[in-house]
RNA sequence: GUGGCUAUAGCUCAGUUGGUUAGAGCAUCAGAUUGUGGUUCUGAGGGUCGCCGGUUCGAACCCGGUUAGCCACCCCA
């Protein structure tokens, strides 16, 4: 056996056959979820500017962003400035010199920068949705990879709650089709996180406050206590907090709560009746889970109202499997001023790792070829293949055994790529104008004769 | 980016305090049998023990480096 000696970059991924086959039967359901609401496809580049990237994810996020090296830096009219630009990288800067192309590291800037530019061009508005891979330089762990898909679905051009109620539903409509019962929509408004800030020490606390409350399903409330502290913040104000914290019960108790702890800010009143006028839109639709969760955070600080974190069933441990929220102006970093927007974002990766511990594939979704025609030599040849083509122009997916070899061996090829049908026609057969449908499934056959091979359906 | 754990056949793993030719199960291939397999029987192939270097008479085993995977932190999907 010849020896490998090729191997993949770190945190990539090969998807085989069967897995290709899943993720697309998790893509697929998405994608006609996201038609069916009215959005459109979009796809970007692999590619961006890396000025369009840099400074949109923070300070960790910048460092995390796969940069390109430019070509052509062997040119020695280009070697003197490589040379400079060598020595900026060398202490932490870019310059355009030695790289001015990045690979894109989520869906949501690419879009906004492409809503910038052709903004007078589209009509608002504007709903995409966006199903391609990002990269990040992260180090890889599990569920984490260097190479991912993101799934994402943006509404630009419309203030309107009627946006978050649609989204909302259409968490419900794609979990429900790829069968997972059990998961649970969160809901939370930025603008009573700048309340609780503003109630506590002032804005500028808004970030360390939003940062800590997010671990807090991590952590627990003590070390977020501890690190609000070391934030700068009084016993009083992480009292308060702290109270935030700890209000429970059904959608209108936590409503009420709220109200009676931080009522008179006014943010807290535009968040809350936000809150409200989503949950009443959605409220009738059998079978949603729904839930006021004040402690969602969501680290991501171009959110500005209603956010969305989804939690998979509680028997899996698995935590989000989608996010997203409202912003008000995304484009603003590319200069176009106005345009507000609200998104999901849907954890492909995840999703796939619940339904298959859940076992929630269809056994569907595992089938390729759906009959495979014993190959039982020359003789029958003809036959088999008239009755193989007669079978695609059905368009039924089919496949003739490559080499008459022993049934034992075509059997198993048939078990391997889990191909439900057997069609025999061999000598006996090609006498009586007849052929064995066999079933591996239920492992039963039947003879039936070529007309009723014609109208047969494999399912 | 920081720290910890791991790496032996295609897969899952054994391998004694460092000591001859590194093993098992599954998988693969061939043969027996049969126009209907996944049971059985017999046999075979397959590993410079992740890679590079060091210590030693001798290294899968000890040491250093490196790569990849896993776990935690940071951050995040």
């Amino acid at each position: 056996m010849a020896k490998v000696t090729v191997s993949l970059p770190q945190g990539t991924r090969d998807f085989g056959p069967d897995v290709v086959r899943k993720r697309s039967y998790i893509i697929n359901t998405i994608k006609e979820v996201f038609e069916k609401y009215g959005f459109q496809p979009l796809e970007t580049p692999a590619m961006e500017n890396l000025e369009t990237l840099m400074g949109k994810y923070g300070e960790e996020g910048d460092k995390l962003i796969f940069k390109i090296l430019n070509n052509g830096l062997n040119d020695p009219k280009n070697q003197e400035k490589g040379k400079v630009a060598f020595e900026k990288v060398l202490q932490g800067k870019n310059d355009p010199n030695l790289t001015e192309r990045a690979l894109r590291y989520d869906l949501t800037i690419p879009f906004a920068r492409y809503v910038a530019m052709n903004h007078a061009q589209l009509t608002f508005p504007f709903k995409r949705y966006q199903v391609q891979p990002v990269w990040r330089a992260d180090r890889p762990q599990k569920g984490r990879y260097r190479e991912f898909y993101q799934c994402d679905a943006d509404v630009v051009g419309s203030k309107s709650l009627l946006n978050e109620m649609e989204l909302t539903l259409i968490y419900h409509d794609v979990f429900t089709k790829l069968g997972m019962k059990g998961y649970e929509i969160r809901l939370n408004s930025r603008k009573i996180l700048a309340a609780l800030a503003a109630a506590c020490g002032g804005e500028n606390f808004m970030v360390p406050i939003t940062v800590a409350i997010d671990k807090l399903d991590k952590i627990g409330l003590e070390k977020v206590k501890e690190e609000l502290t070391a934030g700068g913040l009084n016993a009083d104000q992480i009292l308060k907090i702290e109270q935030y914290l700890q209000i429970e019960g059904d959608n209108a108790t936590r409503l009420a709560a709220l109200e009676s702890l931080l009522g008179n800010e006014a943010l807290a009143k535009a968040g809350l009746e936000e809150l409200r006028t989503v949950l009443n839109g959605v409220g009738s639709t059998s079978g949603l889970n729904v839930l006021i969760d004040f402690t969602l955070a969501r680290g991501l600080n171009y959110y500005t109202g209603i956010i969305f974190e989804v939690k998979a069933p509680a028997e899996v441990k698995m935590g989000s499997i989608g996010g997203g929220g409202r912003y008000d102006d995304l484009t603003g970093l590319f200069g176009v001023i106005g345009i507000p927007g609200v998104g999901i974002s849907f954890g492909l990766d995840r999703i796939y790792d619940v339904l298959e511990e859940l076992n929630l594939f269809p056994d569907t979704v595992a089938v390729g070829t759906q009959v495979l025609f014993f190959n039982t030599g020359e003789a029958s040849q003809t036959a088999n293949f008239t009755q193989l083509q007669q079978l695609r122009s059905r368009g039924i997916r089919a496949e003739l055994y490559h080499e008459s070899v022993k049934f034992d061996k075509q059997f198993k090829y048939a078990e391997k790529k889990n191909i439900p049908f057997v069609i025999i026609i061999g000598e006996t057969e090609l006498i009586a104008g007849t052929c064995v449908v066999k079933d591996l499934k239920n492992r039963t056959q039947i003879t039936v004769s070529l007309a009723e091979l014609e109208k047969y359906s494999f399912i």
